[in-house]
DNA sequence: AGCACGCCGACT
DNA sequence: GTCGGCGTGCTC
């Protein structure tokens, strides 16, 4: 049943029901007040003199005549409930559009790909959407009638032996059946690009594994051509008939990438993400499991796809925390992917210029075979790094002499310079120039961020706010000073200084409306911005090759961090950052701005690069036998009345140490962010070397927790892997 | 999660 | 004397 319970609910079929039960089907059952969709985990037979059968309601019936949810997902669903010890119902709404469990479009189902009984839809008592599904039957009935993803102008096919064919694929070319001829072609398509050594070896091993799982880590500097590798695979795999399902951590990278894959594939794509409606997702999902849709391109909920016949599994920015689910069923999707590339037996893809810490011990271990691009490939230009010591430097708000006099140097040379900082707002806090005072958050016991021109302080936290005091309610002053700088500030600094320049400031707070991004990033390829301020949002995927200088305002947050991983996401941040310069015909600079400017990171990653950054952090996690050497997990509670957060944990604690072995538990402690919207939150960590005495200890306490009085009054979870402290 | 039942304070 | 607060327990 769809709720976040631990147990699952007995039911029996009517005699001689005319469906035959199998695992994934979707139910009617009553349930508490009124009927419910339910999935059917197992079935077993009974004696009708069972006295258990007295307790046991029926069925009203079954929806689906065949099972919707391929065997593979029902193997990936168990190995997510004993992985992160979720709630198998809780599990299911997230692995299945809600359309599908609610029932909604069940009728277009049931003409176009699956059968449903008569029974459920009489009893979901649905209305018929005819046109849509004739629709959809057309879609299908075209493709298949068409060549295998090729348009017309590229089909300049030559028929000739298969030894020539094994010589020229990988080359660019590609082998294609055809449906009509049925014969093998050698095609090249017109828009495959000339790939550079690296690429090629990339492709060539990893097509050596399409027909099982392996996984493997696309190592490759940015701008050296990952796309290319990923689309020439892509190719092959459709090619040999199967789909291709390709994860990217946002919504803001998908149109670039889509209008790539449309290029170059003329052949049905599938989009999932949060920005579609409810039913655009259920289409996508059913073209999916079709095998209608060959491509596949979504967020990490898309990780859990069904796919009818799937070829590949890709994860693009590998190392990016959008691909962990924070709220509701926590998971990572780039550690399902690895799970459902070895269940569905087709190999996994991770690429990244900067890959966690977690997939490189991965390859040092010898479960993930590593590639490496280390050229860029559209540029022969390299980057230049400059470290700029801002310990007793001149500044001018936030920005060193040096930095300023490196984006007038730019500027004159008609380059657009980038100006990176992770804090919006016009300052972090505003305060009383004469007493001290400032507002703070009641809610969270954190500083307002001061923002100028709606003149209102918002908690970055919670996100509350109001209109900000000119007068300090302290001593009644009327100075009240941003202390502090954000992207708003540094605009408004920068215009000072370059009165000419055009600037476009690029964050949350000026891209709200529906396509001010995408208004922005063609403004900026056009060449209408000079000076672009930004906060992460702009260290993304984004290519604007008139960009030559790249500057990380403020270093010194990220490395000043408390989280062990800090120096790992700095590193990543400044790889991922310094990708946008230069990628051009042009030489490119990266300015980093720091009071740490001998922090043994930073050399190393200007000196040797990330790779020989992440070797000695790999060195580091494993003396310290933190993860991910070790294994680790953290029960997360809050509650309004502090105590009953801690006491809470404390009796997990209690009853993590009766069925006690070697974990080793941390806490309860505060969070970092002690006060969050009114709650106080606390943390217990436990961490293990071996993942199974961790699991196991976990299985055998979890039941126990549940049924801890406390347990009802407090908002706990438990979370498999964490990271961060939200 | 939702919902019902149940036991103690401010209102007509 | 009743309405409603949310603490506790149940849902096959």
């Amino acid at each position: 049943m769809p709720l976040p319970l631990r147990h699952l609910f007995d039911y029996q079929l009517p005699l001689n029901y005319p469906i035959e039960p199998k695992q994934g089907m979707r139910v009617l059952a009553p349930f508490g007040k009124s009927d419910r969709i339910g999935i059917i985990d197992s079935i077993s037979i009974v004696e009708l003199s069972d006295p258990y059968l007295q307790k046991v309601k029926t069925i009203t019936s079954i929806i689906d005549e065949t099972s919707f949810i391929p065997e593979s997902l029902i193997q990936l669903y168990r190995w997510l409930l004993q992985y992160y010890h979720g709630y198998c119902g809780e599990i299911w709404q997230t692995m299945l559009p809600t359309d599908f469990l609610s029932g909604q479009e069940t009728r277009i189902a049931r003409e176009s790909v699956w059968k449903i009984s008569d029974a459920g839809l009489n009893a979901l008592n649905e209305n018929l959407i005819r046109s849509s599904a004739v629709k959809q039957k057309m879609a299908l009935t075209q493709l298949a009638q068409m060549p295998n993803g090729l348009s017309s102008q590229a089909l300049t096919a030559i028929d000739i032996s298969n030894t020539t064919i094994k010589t020229l694929a990988g080359k660019g070319w590609v082998t294609q059946e055809f449906t009509t001829a049925s014969k093998q072609y050698l095609v090249k398509p017109e828009s495959t690009l000339e790939l550079t050594n690296e690429q090629l070896t990339a492709v060539e091993q990893i097509s050596k594994s399409l027909d099982h799982y392996q996984c493997h880590l696309l190592f490759g500097v940015t701008a050296s051509g990952k796309t290319e590798v990923y689309l020439q695979l892509i190719e092959q795999v459709l090619n040999n008939g199967r789909q291709a399902l390709f994860l990217v951590p946002e919504i803001g990278l998908t149109p670039q990438t889509v209008k790539r894959f449309e290029n170059r594939f003329d052949t049905e794509i599938a989009l999932l993400h949060s920005g579609i409606t409810n039913k655009q997702r259920f289409q996508g999902w059913l073209k999916a499991q079709s095998g209608e849709a060959k491509i596949i391109i979504g967020t990490r909920s898309s990780i859990f796809v069904p796919m009818k016949n799937p070829g590949i599994i890709i994860i693009d920015e590998e190392h990016d925390l959008s691909f962990r689910q924070q709220q509701g069923f926590r998971y990572s999707a780039r550690d399902v992917a690895l799970v459902r590339g070895k269940i569905e037996d087709v190999p996994v893809i991770l690429g990244s210029a900067s890959p966690s810490i977690e997939t490189l011990l991965n390859v040092q271990r010898g479960k993930v075979n590593q590639l490496n691009l280390k050229h860029r490939a559209q540029t022969t230009q390299s980057l230049k790094f400059r470290i700029i010591d801002l310990k007793q430097q001149a500044m001018n708000q936030g920005l060193s002499v040096d930095l300023v006099k490196a984006i007038r140097q730019h500027l004159k040379e008609r380059n657009q310079v980038l100006l990176f900082l992770n804090r919006r707002g016009y300052s972090p806090v505003l305060l009383c120039h004469q007493c001290g005072w400032s507002e703070s958050c009641s809610r969270c016991d954190i500083n307002f961020t001061y923002h100028h021109q709606s003149h209102f302080l918002n908690c970055h936290h919670c996100g509350s706010s109001r209109r900000a005091p000119t007068e300090c309610s302290n001593c009644h002053s009327h100075e009240m000073t941003p202390v502090g700088m954000g992207t708003e500030r540094l605009q408004e600094t920068v215009s000072q200084l370059f009165p000419q320049a055009r600037i476009a400031r690029i964050d949350r707070d000026t891209t709200q409306k529906k396509s001010a991004m995408k208004n922005y990033v063609s403004a900026i390829k056009s060449g209408e911005v000079d000076i672009l301020i930004g906060t992460q949002m702009l260290a993304k995927g984004h290519h604007f090759p008139n960009v030559t200088l790249v500057a990380l305002i403020d270093m010194d947050g990220a490395l000043y961090s408390a989280d062990f991983r800090a120096t790992e996401y700095a590193a990543q941040l400044i790889t991922q950052v310094s990708g946008r310069a230069g990628r051009g015909d042009k030489a490119g600079e990266v300015i980093i701005q720091t009071h740490q400017a001998d922090h043994p990171m930073l050399k190393q990653i200007i000196d040797q690069g990330y790779h020989d950054f992440a070797n000695l952090t790999i060195n580091e996690r494993i003396e310290t036998e933190l993860p991910p050497h070790s294994y680790a997990a953290m029960f997360k509670a809050e509650s309004h009345q502090s105590k009953d957060a801690e006491q809470f944990l404390m009796q997990v604690k209690s009853v993590l140490q009766q069925n006690g072995n070697s974990v080793f538990l941390a806490g309860p402690a505060p969070a970092f962010y002690f006060k969050k919207a009114g709650k106080y939150r606390y943390q217990l960590f436990l961490q293990s070397n071996e993942r199974k005495q961790l699991h196991t200890l976990l299985q055998q306490s979890i039941t126990k927790i549940d049924n801890l009085k406390l347990a009802k009054r407090v908002r706990w979870r438990l979370e498999i892997d964490p990271v961060g402290d939200n």
